[in-house]
DNA sequence: AGCACGCCGACT
DNA sequence: GTCGGCGTGCTC
């Protein structure tokens, strides 16, 4: 019997290759089964998604060619697994293969099956010489009342859980407990655990081993995201797939793992914009975490009556969130005092109007940081701007430090004395005279961390620390952390107490549990307060809030030392409505009045966007390009009551010689949007043959952008 | 995306 | 006379 089984490979949604390729097989297939099939010239992966009993229509039979092979030893990949990746790629306008194959370890794509074989075994092999002697219950300290009940209200929701929680409230501990309940219900249970950065992973990972290999075994805990080596990604997939890992912790990419014993997903910061990729398939990974529980628990459903819970956990949620949540989509509980009784720190405003001229860290700002440097805590002193200076500038002509492939400046690194650009990462040497007039004096305008770590200790340089030693400051952001290892090393310092001040880059503010930080420090909060990225306010306050959180998680510490701990921000306008909500830590007032904007503005989540994006060689071809998709949907927009605006170049219009362009598509309802989008799609790939788009290099869609 | 096929400059 | 530049076009 020959069966047609319909194939997934990764073809881009642009390539024009449809959804999924007819092959011919002797063999009845499994969907979800991994294949490789031949593709043109060469042979790849792929997944079939099902299996045709007849041959397909309107594709001659001796075009249709034969699977070469099957993946031996693996599973075929579930239904809720594929449901997933076909919903991903239809609300994200790509391809199914492309999303399916990209969901996947690369390094399967390259795997004999003799290798594959091999690497199952040892896999088996480890399990199985894992020793027996496993803990049959976990060691759990004991709950806050607050922690109890989110904890109880997670374990009996029938939908989607917010946990509202202050920094410090104890949240890493709700999702450990909730993990252990989540497993202790089967041997085939498993949850998957989020996080924005790769940064924030070790120290969570180290915390669930610490908790769970007692009980599960070595192999139970694995990681998935872009830190890790090709070989280690496909263990931990294996892992994951074959049920051996209990527990997957990673970055977004780890949504779309397979994970078929599913039965918990937590989204930690669930605000954070690294959950949305920002290219290939444009996915929010949070947004995809509340539609695999829906799938997966509607999976389990049919299989006795199991849910698998999710949880998004923040201090400052998405508004998006908190619309859901008001709504009662999701369900809210809150968490709102810290572990140990601590307070949150209190607003301290520094206006910059009535501070001397030019100083970049306000003297009362200085003084309060020498005096708690002298009781022996730690100050942490927030900039968001890498290198020593934005810009370098010539008084005399006016030359600025251009970067000559992008349209933004280079940014003046005085350490080793380089001009670097940000956007596309070409470096020179800092000049010795103004390169166009020949001018000596060129000097930075702005300030970055270099250059605040530098005043920073020239202002400090008299102050002792309470053992009598120097105050240090040292710095954190990604330039001093390129090196592998030197983020936690630099981490270490700053636990151990050998450093006083530590100025960085919002990397500082995330999630870091330091105990002895009483000052927080922000200080060029302003860009953001009138950014045109209507996004900008809700980030600075989840910024601020965050970085905040960072001070004053020791209670004991703080009321040891007498003292109260302090947020300080600088600021220009001292009056901004911000500042009110932030002086409260009333995140539910600011959420508030963003939200009732927003609806006036009709703005997400009240209404619904996508940008149309094009990058080409000139400006002209990327907007002519854009324009063109327009006008093709001009008739159909106006059917589906759906507001195309016209193409304008991006913030940052050229980066490494690419000229950028984007159109902003605007729907009231989510549904309307979709429709429109997926029927827009053949006029996408037609208009690339617009001979006004001569020079175009690529177009992408993206659906639920995070900046306009 | 790959990888072919296909038409014009500097080399053994 | 060939090696190779990357411009279009197809992949069940």
């Amino acid at each position: 019997m020959t069966f047609w089984p319909n194939v997934v490979v990764a073809t881009p949604a642009h390539s024009g290759v449809g959804a999924s390729l007819s092959y011919r097989s002797e063999l009845a297939l499994a969907p979800g089964t991994l294949v490789r099939v031949p593709l043109g010239a060469r042979e790849v992966l792929g997944v079939v998604w099902d299996n045709a009993q007849a041959p397909p229509e309107g594709l001659s039979a001796e075009r249709t060619r034969s699977i070469a092979g099957v993946l031996e030893g693996l599973p075929a990949l579930d239904e809720p697994w594929r449901q997933l990746v076909q919903f991903a790629a239809r609300y994200y306008q790509r391809g199914l293969g492309e999303v399916a194959l990209a969901a996947l370890p690369p390094q399967l794509r390259d795997l004999s099956n003799v290798q594959l074989a091999r690497r199952l075994k040892r896999r088996a092999q480890a399990t199985a010489l894992d020793p027996s002697d496993r803990q049959a219950t976990a060691t759990e300290p004991a709950l806050s009342e607050e922690q109890h009940g989110a904890l109880q209200a997670l374990a009996s929701a029938d939908r989607p859980v917010l946990l509202f929680g202050a920094t410090g409230s104890g949240k890493t501990e709700v999702y450990l407990q909730a993990t252990q309940r989540a497993l202790s219900g089967s041997d085939q249970a498993q949850v998957l655990v989020m996080v924005p950065e790769i940064n924030l992973t070790p120290q969570l990972e180290a915390r669930f081993r610490e908790r769970f290999e007692p009980l599960y075994g070595t192999g139970a805990v694995v990681c998935l995201h872009s830190g890790t080596t090709p070989a280690q990604r496909l263990g931990a997939w294996l892992a994951a797939h074959t049920g051996q890992a209990r527990i997957v912790l990673g970055t977004r990419m780890a949504v779309l793992a397979s994970l078929p014993g599913l039965r918990l997903i937590v989204v930690d910061e669930e605000h954070d914009p690294s959950y949305k990729s920002q290219e290939g398939a444009r996915y929010s990974a949070r947004d995809l975490a509340i539609y695999r529980a829906k799938v997966q628990t509607e999976a389990l459903a049919a299989q006795g009556g199991e849910r698998c819970q999710v949880v998004l956990g923040s201090a400052t949620p998405s508004l998006e969130s908190w619309h859901a949540a008001g709504q009662g989509r999701y369900l809210r509980v809150d968490m709102p005092a810290r572990i140990g009784g601590g307070a949150l720190p209190r607003l301290r405003l520094v206006d910059m109007n009535h501070q001397p001229k030019g100083a970049v860290l306000a003297p009362p700002l200085v003084q309060a940081m020498a005096e708690r440097i002298g009781r022996g805590e730690q100050c942490l002193v927030l900039l968001n701007r890498r290198g020593y200076a934005p810009v370098l500038a010539c008084h005399d002509c006016g030359w600025k430090s251009a970067c000559p492939h992008c349209s933004a400046y280079r940014v003046f690194h005085k350490l080793d004395r380089t001009l670097r650009c940000h956007h596309c990462g070409f470096t020179e040497r800092v000049p010795r005279a103004c390169p166009e007039c020949g001018n000596l004096d060129i000097a930075p305008v702005g300030r970055g961390t270099e250059q605040v770590e530098e005043q920073l200790a020239g202002l400090l340089a008299d102050v002792r620390r309470s053992d009598g030693a120097p105050a240090r400051v040292a710095r954190m952001d990604a330039d001093s952390t390129r090196q592998k290892g030197s983020l936690q090393a630099q981490l270490a310092t700053m636990h151990s107490g050998e450093v006083d001040v530590l100025v960085g880059t919002q990397m500082i503010a995330k999630g870091h549990d330091f105990r002895r930080i009483t000052l927080v420090a922000s200080v060029n909060a302003d860009a953001a307060l009138f950014a045109s990225d209507y996004r900008a306010p809700e980030r600075l306050f989840a910024l601020l809030m965050q970085a905040g959180g960072r001070a004053g998680r020791d209670a004991a510490f703080v009321s040891s030392q007498g003292t109260a701990s302090e947020m300080w921000v600088q600021t220009w306008h001292p009056q901004h409505p911000l500042f009110d909500s932030l002086r409260r830590h009333d995140y539910p007032a600011f959420a508030e009045t963003e939200l009732a904007e927003r609806h006036r503005a009709g703005m997400p989540p009240f209404g619904h966007q996508a940008l149309l994006r094009a990058d080409a060689r000139t400006q002209q071809a990327a907007q002519a390009y854009l324009s063109g998709a327009a006008e093709a949907a001009a008739a159909l927009a106006q059917a589906q009551e759906v507001t195309l605006y016209p193409a304008v170049p991006l913030t940052i219009q050229r980066v490494a010689n690419v000229e950028r362009a984007q159109l902003l598509v605007e729907a009231a309802s989510r549904v309307a949007l979709q429709r429109f989008l997926a029927a827009w799609q053949p006029a996408l790939l037609e208009c690339r043959g617009l001979p006004e788009a001569r020079g175009l290099i690529r177009f992408a869609v993206d659906v639920d952008p995070l900046a306009i």
